[in-house]
DNA sequence: CCCTGTTATAGTCACAATGACTACAACATC
DNA sequence: GATGTTGTAGTCATTGTGACTATAACAGGG
């Protein structure tokens, strides 16, 4: 029988959104020892009366800015090697974070800078093609968290929640291509989302002109639908 | 900015099996205040030297009493009600196992008793129809764990690993029968099953005879493959 | 104001997988 | 060896998909 060691508690946010055609995620550039100077996903500790989703949405008005958060959260799992901090034991909460086009991000008081980046760009290659190498073991998190976010497409409507409404159906597939990393066929695309009840509603408006020129699609909203079934399919 | 109030850790463990064709789960009878005399979730504190899933493999031997467990072990989500545990902040990372027909389990030192209980009978009704109200916030975990192995058993190939090398595919679809609560047809789940590639791998021997008589069953192993694609459907 | 490039929408067709069956084979026991 | 039980094999209509082609709507340049 053993007693129980003390440890810290804290959230991680993968906190993506779609900028650029592209899949992105928003990183702190960390003031503090250990891993100053370096580039880590946002987070903090979870407090005495809070649990770690309250602490999660908490962080996420803090590190983004945003008054009300327009987007989807989840828990995505619990990370816990006993070295994953140098200083001390700490176990993190790992989320992911999910929303439309988010403004700029302010630097917080913990970190000394703060942007969006490429994941792509940051996963690429053996360790650290192109981006900088991240915090802790914040890269596996990246990897664990796209790759939800990547499966969650197939046999749900969360794209959904990466565009704001109203939004087109190709700025839908966009989404799908941005995350998948290649679109789904054009016409089987739309042919799945509109023969899924719920998925979208229709507004009978039609959306502003593009810079490419090209006719104007119609608006949709999201439908209360949450699961495709069948599943669309990447590849 | 804030400090990093201390926790305890701890990991919980929903351990399912087949027993009697209904899907069991493993649980301990408090001895220790709170929720004394209580059935629980077996779990313990995390040491300091050891990871959650390390955690969760120790306790899946003291609780069980076997040596070498012999199935399979997925972290499942984490819980952090501040009020989950009366007497202090504990954050609690729930785990999933499954495997073959274990043994009747020994008490362990904690525990006043341990025993398994058919599922349905612990989750049916409004809250406790026929089996005992549980401890802490275990009925949401069980009720979430139950639910992570239903999906899994559609797109993994899981359900191997609540049966005993080697296997008949009658076998198979019981675990499906108990886990769904209702059987695939026959038919079709043979054609699945088989049709997926490194789902099972055939053995040419032939199983033994059954106290209901019948045709012996062909011996199959466990495969390679851990995914089925396009899914096997329940309902 | 018409031509041209671009983008959205609608429809086609072969093929794969499923759901719901029926027919047949092998075994145990009476 | 008759009988009930269980496993194995195959059929067939229906659904959904992947890969296309054709047409409609719009912007901007000449």
């Amino acid at each position: 029988m053993s007693e129980h060691p003390p440890f810290a508690v804290a959230v991680d946010l993968a906190v993506f959104t779609i900028r650029d055609g592209a899949l992105a995620v928003l990183l702190v550039e960390r003031r503090e020892e250990p891993f100053a100077g370096s580039w880590a996903l946002p987070g903090g500790f979870v407090e005495p009366d809070e649990d770690a989703e309250q602490a999660a949405w908490r962080e996420l008005r803090e590190e983004t800015g945003v008054e009300r958060f327009p987007g989807h959260l989840e828990q995505l799992r619990t990370y816990s090697a006993p070295d994953r901090d140098p200083r001390m034991r700490v176990v993190s909460v790992a989320h992911v974070a999910l929303a439309p086009d988010l403004p700029e991000p302010r630097a917080g008081t913990d970190a000394a800078d703060a942007r969006w980046w490429v994941v792509d760009d940051l996963l690429e290659g053996p360790d650290d093609a192109d981006g900088p190498a991240l915090a802790f073991d914040h890269r596996q998190i990246l990897v664990d968290a796209r790759e939800r976010v990547r499966a969650k497409l197939e046999y749900t409507t969360l794209a959904t929640e990466f565009v704001a409404e109203p939004f087109t159906l190709p700025e839908l597939r966009r989404v799908y291509a941005a995350v998948w990393g290649t679109p789904p066929d054009l016409g089987n695309f739309r042919r799945k989302v509109l023969g899924t009840d719920g998925f979208v509603v229709p507004t009978d408006t039609r959306g502003h002109a593009t810079e490419a020129g090209g006719r104007r699609a119609l608006l949709y909203r999201r439908g209360d639908a949450t699961l495709i079934s069948p599943p669309m399919t990447r590849g």
